[in-house]
DNA sequence: ATTTATCGGGCGCGCTCCGAA
DNA sequence: ATTCGGAGCGCGCCCGATAAA
């Protein structure tokens, strides 16, 4: 900077002046210096800025456990309405584990991040953001209740309701479940949603078979399907695909002699054999929101208003009318 | 720090010797300093430390395009292997447009990364990546030619000649290729081999339909096999899934009617029906690769040979024995 | 003399390093 | 063997100076 401005022949300030405001300053002077700056190929010292204005313009992005398409499309959307609005966001992954998680959370605080948005699946990290002793805004991508002006969440009812009286609407009596681990907010809401359903509608009752949210263990729970059950509600679509490729090894054809619905809508599932039923949710629309509420908070402005996202029933080729 | 200071009696000077090296200090006032520190939760600042110390300890991790299984594995496998050798990963995404490469590599030099680990599956990231002038140390992971010492490859015409001799094997001998975007270099390293193969063993000639990667493409494509082709090689898993669901939507099934082989081994492809015969690739090691070459530039050590990874074949059950 | 536009000097952000005690 | 004081990293802010209106 000093180099700048002695190639320009101004001071430091009016360096620093054409850099940040503008304002008060002759267009020919500007002129000088971008041209020195140019010349040395200056680029002003981030550490030193952040030091001075106490202000680093990042938000952290706290995303743990192992990617899958939902997490994925939410964080990019996170990403790019924060670049938008002018922030910088340091996306930091962590696995499950709490020790992961506030190791992931300390480097978050180490950088004076200005705001915090946390994918929130499960228990664990919702735990060790209580320890977190730190003034800034904290939204949580969340999928349990909604909890306002701090979490953005999808109604995750609303779409175990949809799919289930789809099937109810297709004659079905005898559904299944296959949950997600108990410890997954989402895993819990949708087999709560699912119960209160089957008790509503007098539905019959199966055991419900726990998986941990990838296809393998949706395999392994596709092969302990009752042989009464008509249709088998996934909590997710790998799962999904997993119970479809159970049962066909077993001999049951779907939607022919069994059915089945997802839960996610990923990309995959419009092309699986059979083309799966499953229940769409608006990630990107959740990481946006989450920004939004984000930037609201740090100006101080009141939260936009908008309640839970709802998820919604893609039809396709996976369930049979009775 | 000052008032850390002051309260544990000691000079600003005792409490960073306190935070940083311990040797030569009384344990007792070290136990005081710490003391302190503990009731004051005080935290150093990062940027006055780096401003100081110039060194940020932060490795910079751009990933351009959309998501998808295999960049995140390997973006995963960088972020963990970064982190346990003591630095911090900047992960940062981008769009596949050379404007939005740019600004993120502004960023990423803006932060005085020390490193720089680019996931390059195209032209543009690499034009780009030669505007850059910084000295870091920048390693690639490609898919592309193999450039010693900078960047981390698979070798992906053995991934394809796995496939074809296997199809060959299977008595196939009519083979048509479903490719991915002619601007990705997997994409186009995956077309050069599959149509020397064709060559090398005198198979009979496709038109190769162009997909984008995804299975819708890959549904497209699939209405448009030939109906001589006994057999289709297609660049990712994705689109071999989009084909498969063309292919039974006219008629024909896997692999009774046509053999269908694909690329990638995504978690979903073991659970397709039929479950898909594909190429594997070790997108961790590729990641955990790239940080010790960059590691080993930053100490300026040799970098460890190694060579391309060869990915290697997974037979399911999409191929059929003619 | 009073305003207005334009510029510069010095201070300090919180920390680490270099001598010195 | 321990500890301390001071300098300075690169920058933005406060205030004052200067010239022009």
């Amino acid at each position: 900077m000093h180099d700048v401005a002695a190639l320009a022949g101004v001071s430091h300030q009016t360096v620093s002046r054409v850099i940040n405001r503008s304002a008060n300053l002759r267009p020919e002077t500007r002129d000088r210096v971008l041209a020195a700056i140019e010349e040395l190929g200056y680029r002003r010292n981030m550490a030193a800025r952040t030091l001075v204005t106490g202000r680093t313009h990042s938000i952290g992005v706290l995303t743990p456990g192992d990617p899958n398409f939902g997490k994925s499309s939410s964080v990019q959307a996170v990403e790019r309405a924060t670049r938008e609005a002018g922030y910088f966001p340091l996306v930091t992954s962590a696995a499950s584990e709490s020790d992961s998680i506030a190791k992931a959370l300390e480097f978050l605080r180490d950088r004076s991040i200005e705001a915090l948005v946390v994918v929130a699946p499960h228990d664990t990290v919702l735990k060790q953001l209580e320890t977190l002793d730190s003034d800034v805004p904290v939204i949580t991508l969340q999928t349990g209740g909604y909890d306002e002006g701090h979490a953005v969440t999808i109604n995750q009812a609303d779409g175990v309701r949809a799919a289930i009286d789809y099937l109810r609407s297709m004659g079905h009596r005898r559904i299944q479940h296959v949950s997600g681990p108990p410890d997954y907010f989402e895993a819990q809401l949708r087999r709560a949603a699912f119960d209160e359903a089957v008790t509503a509608h007098g539905l019959a009752q199966f055991p419900t078979l726990a998986g941990d949210w990838r296809a393998d263990s949706g395999y392994v729970c596709g092969t302990q399907i009752d042989a009464d059950a008509t249709a088998v509600f996934c909590s997710n679509d790998q799962m999904a695909l997993g119970v479809i490729h159970a049962l066909s090894d077993a001999g049951r054809t779907v939607p022919g002699d069994v059915s089945v619905v997802g839960f996610d809508d990923i990309p995959e599932s419009a092309h699986s054999l059979p083309p799966l039923t499953t229940i769409h949710q608006d990630f990107e629309g959740v990481g946006q929101r989450a920004v939004e509420l984000i930037l609201a908070q740090i100006n101080g402005e009141v939260a936009p208003e908008g309640g839970p996202f709802t998820p919604w029933l893609v039809v396709r080729e996976s369930v049979r009318r009775l």
